[in-house]
Formats: structure tokens, sequence, C-alpha cells
RNA sequence: GGGUAGGUACCAGAGUGGCCAAAUGGGGCAGACUGUAAAUCUGCUGGCUUACGCCUUCGGAGGUUCGAAUCCUUCCCUACCCA
């Protein structure tokens, strides 16, 4: 019922960034392929931020191919390490979640982690089962079995050791934390991006000192953010949603960088080798148009969330709005309980939240950003009558078709 | 426990009694241009106000002063050195 050893390497490495130590893997398949038993693979995931966007599912994809492999993917909720609070400790204003919130934000992740992994040979885990029923005695055995040193060793401790910023002590215990899920799951192989090397490799130590067969550790690369710099990431706004609307998704896509683009055919869409290939060597030579290229990847996103046609349909959408400059297909109408039929734009625009306050309303009017019905308002103090509905442009892609209530 | 240096807007960072809603850079938003939401250039970037102007903000709380981000008291927080 498994594919063959050579087989399943050669899926199981493509696209991977490191693979470590690859012959105990193949050891491990081997003896899977005897045994006829599935490798436990495990993925960690953070239960503080449920938003899953496109850089999840790089490792998400991965792991969609060790399930496709007969393999059993198990996805750890880390709902104690989530209610302590902070595993960066950059932000100090985070708050600790309450175990229901973890259990919630755990319950979102599986929803849309299941847009990518199959549900089938998937299993759902919650730390707190046992890191939550650990004495302080076996805390000190298990902060024992690491040094100071090895822990600083970890990248952006010793940089932020060097640098002077504060590092708290309940920090070093995540990675011990961390590894310690390996060691209670017996976990085969543990997924993660490259950030994670340190606590995967944690994990091994770990499971070693515990006497369990270590885990391979498989790392794939992070997806960079919209922005085409950073790394994606919600809270710096590049990130492309799984959840995001096809016309989001596909916008979002149409503004990445060119250099980025045979990235995210690879990682994003998770093309096949060979397409992604033919893609390089296209742009390379100049007989593949990099909007082409781009349009290709966005509506091969698009439809891998949500459907061929969608892709289409967004490719579509797209051409209208941004090339001729036209309207979308679908306007959201809102009727708002305004005082009179006749209102000043400004106060228009910041009822329906099409700008954050009067005062950037009117700004954004002095700069030109805003229109109703098509005419660019030029007049801070302009007014609309509001008794039919008014066509609302704010920016190039804010839309509200608004009327008195 | 002792000493030193710090805590300024989304971030970094200047400002040491009025000229400070606070330099500069980054980021963000808008405009022009573009295959593009890229690059580049331009403008804006606390809130309320048609406007004059008013209100809130420089770790927290008090105080001095006609006037405080700036001086004083006290508290909280961080790093480094010594123990």
């Amino acid at each position: 019922m498994f594919p063959t050893l050579n087989e399943q390497m050669d899926l199981i490495r493509s696209g991977v960034h490191e693979l470590l130590p690859e012959e105990e893997l193949a050891q491990k398949i081997e003896r899977s392929l005897k045994t006829q038993k599935p490798l436990h693979i495990k993925l960690g995931c953070d239960p503080s931020r449920p938003d899953l966007h496109l850089g999840h599912a790089v490792v998400l994809s991965k792991m969609r191919q060790f399930q496709d492999l007969g393999h059993l993917a198990i996805l750890l909720i880390g709902d104690f390490t989530g209610m302590i609070g902070d595993p960066t400790g950059r932000s100090k204003t985070r708050p600790a979640l309450t175990l229901e919130e973890t259990r919630e934000n755990g319950q979102s992740y599986i929803e849309q982690a299941t847009h990518v992994l199959s549900k089938d040979r998937l299993k759902l885990v919650y730390n707190s089962e046992w890191l939550g029923t650990m004495s302080f005695t076996d805390v000190v055995a298990l902060t024992a079995k690491f040094t100071v040193a090895q822990m600083l060793e970890r990248d952006d401790f010793s940089k932020r050791y060097k640098a002077g910023e504060p590092i708290s002590i309940h920090e070093f215990l995540y990675p011990l934390a961390q590894g310690y899920d390996s060691v209670a799951l017996e976990a085969d192989v543990e997924l993660g991006g490259t950030d994670q090397k340190f606590n995967l490799l944690v994990g091994r130590e770990l499971q070693r000192a515990y006497g369990k067969e270590p885990q391979c550790i498989l790392t794939m690369p992070i997806l960079e953010g919209t922005d085409g710099v950073e790394k994606m990431s919600k809270s710096l706004g590049n990130y492309i949603g799984l959840t995001d609307s096809p016309r989001e998704m596909f916008g979002k896509t149409m503004s990445i960088p060119d250099t980025l683009i045979s990235r995210y055919f690879r990682y994003g869409a998770f093309a096949l080798d060979a397409a992604v290939k033919q893609m390089e060597s296209g742009l390379q030579d100049g007989t593949l148009h990099p909007r082409n290229a781009k349009v290709q990847t966005a509506m091969a996103i698009v439809a891998r969330y949500h459907g061929e046609a969608a892709g289409q349909a967004a490719f579509e959408e797209f051409e209208r709005m941004f090339v001729k400059k036209d309207l979308p297909d679908e306007i959201e109408s809102v009727a708002l309980p305004l005082e009179a039929v006749v209102m000043p734009i400004v106060d228009v625009l910041a009822l329906a939240n099409l700008a954050p306050s009067k005062s950037e309303a009117r700004r954004l009017i002095q700069g030109g950003g805003v229109s109703v019905d098509g005419e660019r308002v030029s007049d801070v103090a302009a007014t609309a009558d509001f008794s039919t509905e008014r066509l609302l442009k704010v920016g190039k892609r804010k839309f509200l078709k608004i009327r008195k209530d």
C-alpha cells in the first residue's frame, strides 16, 4: 500500500529546505514499509494566531504529501504554551489566552488547515494533555537535560542577548516544551519552517535524552510576504489568507515583486517541479512575460483554494478593474442611518469605515483619492444626496454603495 | 544589594523650559506613471473643526512654573557593570 522507498524519498525531498538526517529518514521509511506502520509526522501549531495564510500552507502542503504517502499527520495544537503567553517575547502586550480561547482557535486552525490537509490520516492533539499535568519536579528534570549555552546557540536568543534586549526565563521553556511534545508523541518526523530548526533539533535532543528514537527534522522555506521583503505574516499585513476571497487572493498575488513569481508558483500554488522549471526558464529567456507568469500563478493559487472557475473569474475581474479601470463585479451595498438625506461626504466616509476618522477622510479628499459616482471629489466640504444609492470609491480598491437607511 | 545608561508617535530615533502635535528615516495611505497593488516622483500621515482654533499625546502618578517631552519628587519597567 505504501509507495516504494525511492518514490517516497523523492517526493519528500522536493521543495524542502533541509532534511536531517536523510539516512535516518530512509531507515524509518524502510521499517514502516516492512511493518506496514505509518510514520508519525508532527507539526506544531500556534493557536494564538489562528488566521492561516500561504506561508503556513507551505509546511501544510508538505504534510499533505506525507498523508498521501500513507503516513499519519499529527497536528499538535500548542494550547498549553499558548496559555502561558508570548513565545517570542517581542510583544509584551500579547495576552495569555484562556484554555477555551486556545481550544476555539485550535478548532479554527483545523478548519483552515484542512483546506490543504486531508481529513484522513489526520490526528489532532493538544499539548496541555501532557504538559498540563507535569509537576515542578518533572519540569526541573526536563530543564536539567539542556544547558544555557545550548539555549543561547539559538540565533534569535543570542542576537537579543548581544543587543541588550530582554529575554525572559520562560522563553527558554518554550523550546523545551515543544521538544517534550515530540517525546510524548514519539514523533518520527517533525516539520517546520526554517526558523523552527533550533526548536526541532531540541526535540531530537530530548527524545534521545528520554531514551526514545530521535525524530528527523524537515524544514520548509519561509515564504516571503507580498512585499517581497519580510516573511509573510498577518501582523505585517503582507499575507494572503487561506480564506481570503478570490478577488483578494488574486489581487494580492498580482502585487508581488517579479522576483518572487516562481517562488509563489512553487510554494503558494504548490505547482509541480516540472511546471515551475518551465516557468522559470520562460521568464529567463524572455518568452514568458512576467505579467503573464504572475497571472498564471495568481490563477493557480485562487484555483487551489476556490476552484478553477473562481480563478478564471478573479482574473477577468482583475483585468476589468485595473487594466481597464472599470468597476468590480459586485460592490457591497449598505444603508447607513444618516441624520439627513444630504450629508457631508467626509462624515459619510468616516461612518462607513472607508476612512478611520474625519481628519483622515479630509486628507483623502485633499489627496484626490475619493470619488462619488465616478466624479472625483475636490472640495473637503462637499456634500452628497444619499436618498438614492451613491457609489463611493476610496483609493483604487475600496468601493461601497451607500444610501440613507 | 550597589552603580551606570535608558523608557518619546506604528517602528527606529532627534529633541534637555516657550519657536513642539514634536526633526529625520522606515512603514502606511493617496495622486501621477506602469503589465502590476513593482520601481520612480509628489503629497499626506493624533482627534474634533468650513475656518480661527480647541482637545488628547513624550513609561505612571504627583509637583515647580505664566508656560513642561524638557526641571523636581515618587513609583514602574529594561539593559549593562560590580556583588
